[in-house]
RNA sequence: CGGGGCGUGGCUCAGCCUGGCUAGAGCGCCUGGUUCGGGACCAGGAGGCCGGAGGUUCGAAUCCUCUCGCCCCGACCA
């Protein structure tokens, strides 16, 4: 393609409303502009290079045997109905009616259809496995868009669906996701982690996400530099922190602690570390009160807290709630003497003897309480980790990092098999509900991911993989012939020998060309210019920004032997 | 949905508090000329119902009310 009659419209300064690097470097190098809120249009650099990335996605899916769909956008209300999630989506569902009132909607998500699918024509297990897939657009209603492409309200998303007679089957399916997500990612060029993930309220599920480390993203990662494991924080657990002493429990004693009420304040208060004190926090679930204990510089992990508690949701107790059950305000609340309310403690606390906690009566704590004597509750890992925690395999301290979510694999298990009446007739002849996988990659998350990962003060330095171009050609002097007539042979060379190049033909000054072409991020240039003159041309590497003098014949064959030493 | 911020040529912004000439600057764009290895220089030029509606006033980008949109923090996030 010739760069003059292009439209990349690269801009000079960043837009003040950009203030993730990715979000400024798309906007600057003329890659999409904004047409709404988490709305975006992708201009000719973005859709080049995320067709770029669409086709490894497909490639590799293709290779594990899945087979490309594509489902409507434009979902009747009944299948989601069906499965329980019409209401379940909440507001993050688009909606709309048609014109005789029908509930349709956009599609977040495509399990649903594709068990729709499933349901009405397999009948046997002889047709299982079946691995289905589609590359398509996504809506979600985002209660906040933000960061520019990272969250965002439509997006593209390769999502595949298995369906397997058995467990061993969906572990088959699940696996080969797993390896083929590996060989994408690493195709596309990216630094990556595979992370256990929480899979939810339903136990036994398995799950794992796909996440690039990014100060950009809003998935917090756990994860141990000693021995690489490596957890989404709703699912990491540490090490039991060893009990500061092993003294011998003496009998709870009430405290006067007038005002006291936060952690930190009765802390201070008394003198001694937060570690010393327990944590209590009592919620709702299913309508019954319950209380959770940790240590007192300890957080409680709401993912596990309600896996723990066997539901997806729950919610703070209300004060009047507390006074009722505890006969003490918030503040001075603890588990001693606390009856008929299910406890589930942190396991941080077992084995722990004479800590501080509320006495169930307004600006009094108990001092001597010992978990397991004291009082009787679940002992469970509750507590969310934070850095420096020990690692749980290797005991050394685990850091937490910002990541950005590319992929996730995720073993659903009957819920939509079952759910929707997803059943066919085994060796036996006996009715068995399929069980099932999904898996789901972000197309736009993966050119973004890796602008966040490479880029430096002048722009983007893509991957060979799916940067837009893999080569631009430079005349430096528009007004030189030379120049421009071995440009121009240099292009038609490379076009010949398979490479994706570009000539930059605009009547610009070298410094723009320069400028813009580091700034879209086009892995090599080559350089007609002075060192035409010796027969040379330059060759420069925008990742590195090394450059190397090149003889003119031997220049196509110096950037094949480059490309394709990097996939 | 709560809190904060911002809407003025294509982009970045000034002007607004303390209403008053034809609403400015830099960059970009167009024409001509000189340049040509890291966002050139000179000369000339085009381009703005100041987000929208209503109000106050002799007079509104500026003050008031309403409204729309966007960004950030939080809540939320299969």
């Amino acid at each position: 393609m010739h760069w003059s009659q292009l439209f990349i419209p690269t801009l000079r300064e960043n837009p003040a409303e950009a203030e993730v690097v990715s979000h400024q470097l798309l906007l600057r190098a003329g890659y999409v502009r904004q047409l709404g809120a988490g709305i975006y249009s992708y201009l000719y650099l973005a859709q080049r290079s995320l067709l770029k990335i669409v086709q490894i996605v497909r490639e590799e899916m293709d290779a594990i045997g899945a087979q490309e769909f594509l489902l409507p956008a434009l979902n009747p209300a009944e299948v989601w109905q069906e499965s329980g999630r019409w209401t379940g989506m909440g507001d993050n569902m688009f909606r709309l009616k048609d014109r005789f009132g029908r509930d349709l909607c956009l599609g977040m998500t495509h399990e649903e259809v594709m068990t729709t699918i499933a349901r009405g024509e397999l009948r046997s297990y002889k047709q299982l496995p079946q691995l289905w897939y589609q590359i398509q657009t996504k809506f979600r209603d985002e209660p906040r868009p933000k960061s520019g492409l990272l969250r965002v309200r439509q997006f593209t998303m390769k999502d595949s669906y298995s369906f397997d007679v058995d467990a061993a089957g969906l572990d088959v399916a699940y696996e080969k996701h797993r390896q083929a997500y590996c060989r994408i990612f690493d195709r596309c060029g990216l630094t990556y982690m595979v992370v256990e993930a929480d899979s939810g309220a339903m136990g036994g599920s398995q799950s794992h996400e796909f996440m690039v480390a990014s100060d950009a993203g809003e998935d917090l990662v756990a994860r141990c530099p000693a021995c690489g494991y490596a957890a989404n924080l709703e699912k990491a657990v540490s090490a039991r922190p060893p009990a500061a002493t092993n003294a011998e429990p003496l009998s709870p004693e009430q405290i006067h602690t007038p005002g006291q009420k936060t952690i930190s304040e009765v802390a201070a208060f008394l003198g001694v570390p937060e570690s010393e004190l327990i944590k209590s926090v009592v919620v709702v679930a299913g309508e019954k009160p319950v209380l959770a204990l940790l240590r007192g510089d300890h957080q409680l992990s709401e993912s596990k807290f309600a896996g723990a508690l066997g539901v997806s949701e729950f919610r703070p107790a209300h004060p009047e709630e507390i006074v009722s059950w505890f006969g003490a305000e918030p503040g001075s609340l603890g588990p001693v003497g606390v009856r008929n309310l299910r406890i589930l403690a942190d396991d941080a606390l077992q084995g722990r003897t004479n800590m501080i906690s509320g006495a169930n009566k307004t600006d009094y704590h108990l001092k001597n309480v010992s978990p397991g004597i004291d009082f009787q509750a679940e002992f469970l890992n509750l507590r969310q980790v934070s850095a420096g925690d020990g690692c749980i395999s290797c005991g050394g301290p685990l850091e937490v990092i910002k990541t950005v979510e590319i992929g996730h694999i995720f073993k659903l298990g009957y819920k939509y098999s079952s759910s929707m009446g997803l059943k066919v007739l085994n060796e036996s002849g006996e009715e068995i509900t399929p069980i099932m996988g999904s898996y789901g990659i972000g197309i736009e998350r993966i050119l973004t991911a890796a602008i966040e990962l490479y880029n430096d003060r002048d722009g983007m330095a893509l991957p060979t993989a799916i940067a837009p171009f893999q080569v631009v050609v430079t005349p430096v002097n528009i007004a030189d012939e030379t120049q421009n007539r071995v440009a121009r042979e240099l292009y038609a060379n490379l076009k010949r020998a398979g490479i994706d190049a570009l000539l930059d033909d605009r009547e610009e000054r070298p410094g723009v060309k320069f400028k813009d072409a580091d700034l879209i991020g086009i892995p090599y240039r080559i350089v007609a210019g002075k060192k035409l003159a010796q027969g040379m041309v330059e060759i420069v590497e925008r990742a590195g920004r090394k450059p190397a003098d090149v003889e003119i014949a031997g220049a196509v064959e110096y950037l094949r032997t480059r490309l394709s030493g990097r996939a």
